[in-house]
DNA sequence: ATGCAGCTTATTGTATACAAATGGCATTCG
DNA sequence: CGAATGCCATTTGTATACAATAAGCTGCAT
């Protein structure tokens, strides 16, 4: 993607995921433009991009407005998420290579030092969770289930509470990797499915109960 | 949509799967706003969508090109489709209203009535076929899921042959779309998602049948 | 002959001006 | 007082000119 329009994505994308944009507020190209330094024509592309994605919704005349996700929304979504992620980890099985798993390892090593210390450091732990799951999507082989699943992975749902990093999930989380990593090993796709199904399930109830604790803290700091 | 946006869209978007803009062929923005009688601008918006939709490929230079799908593209497209037509049709098991089980009866005897004549209305019989599976999607309410099955439900592969409309598989589509209709009617989900799976599946194998014959016609073509 | 450098041309990316459409407000009429 | 209508402001859509980039070609050097 070309630097203007990669910018305006990029910007646009991490404004929504931060909150700086708040979720159901009407969005106009020109502001857009500003914020970002380039035009309208690159913020235009990018906001098709996003509205694909699910970030942006438009009513009826074509104006945008930031997705504002509800409860089932997110359940929706994570349900999805679950069944491509379980299909790519039962794919992946069958066709992962030596080294990929090698990389897995090495990531699922990485993440477990991230919260096995004293002061777990979580975006540490994040970043390996993803580079663990990219690993899993790219031994399935298939662009267009890599396309949905990117369409699902990341969820414009902005959180205050920090209760989906609690760490005992995230042990867990481990846990289903290392669980994965054998799964993978034995080249047991159906093993693999079912295990990535409750790991992708664990996530979402996890997601869900920050979710209505933040949306508590947020209907009586309006009532305050 | 607007306008020139529409016509755009929908005129590339025929024109590929029409066979007029061959698959591999590179395609130029201008060329193709001279087709559709408009500017650069709403063409790219329909080259994005396109590309999103994998009717169309970019290089690493950003230049376009028409998809070329291989067989394996074609299974790994009606894999992705059977899986989230099961997924649907176990949601709308459940959640379908008496109304649209309804229309689901007046599409599935319109397009029974469309082939069990001494000459078959094959294009009636795909309508009626498309708007029965578009009331399941619909009654599986979910929006996203919806917008991923738009994404693998046309595949633009054009075949000369019109094998994969033999009578045969017609009758026995009709079949599985009565044993739907079942399974709706009792709420029964998973059987609902087995029929599904079973159906697209056979799509598939009747689809890659023409799609061999094809390739096989095409290759004698360009000996000859 | 071959490979590389630099130029030329083809193609896409960006900005901007203008057109079209939509929403909101005020005014008027019932 | 309320609803409908017309006008104005706001916002998005389209065309077009220009900029940037990449591909292809030509000619030179090895």
């Amino acid at each position: 993607m070309s630097r203007a329009s990669e910018r305006a994505y990029n910007n646009i994308r991490s404004m929504i995921l931060s909150g700086e944009l708040q979720p159901g507020s009407q969005i106009r190209e020109e502001a857009l433009a500003e914020l970002c330094g380039v035009s309208r024509t690159p913020v235009r592309d990018s906001l098709r991009r996003l509205e694909a994605e699910m970030f942006i919704r438009r009513n009826d005349s074509q104006r945008s407005f930031v997705a504002d996700w509800s409860l089932d929304d997110l359940e929706d979504a994570f349900q999805l998420r679950a069944m491509l992620e379980a299909h790519a980890a039962k794919r992946a099985a069958r066709r992962i290579t030596r080294e990929q798993l090698e990389q897995l390892r090495f990531h699922n090593a990485q993440l477990k030092q991230a919260i096995d210390i004293p002061n777990p450091d979580v975006p540490k732990f994040l970043d390996h969770n993803r580079q663990f799951h990219a690993i899993i999507v790219a031994a399935a082989a298939s662009e267009r289930l890599a396309s949905m699943l990117g369409q699902v992975t990341e969820q414009p749902v902005v959180l205050r509470t920090a209760r989906q990093y609690d760490l005992e999930n995230l042990r867990r989380s481990h846990h289903d990797h290392d669980e994965l990593l054998i799964a993978f090993d034995k080249r047991d796709g159906e093993w693999a499915a079912a295990v990535m199904t409750g790991h992708i399930r664990r996530a979402f109830h996890a997601y869900a109960q920050a979710h209505s604790t933040d949306t508590e803290i947020r209907k009586s700091n309006l009532a305050a």
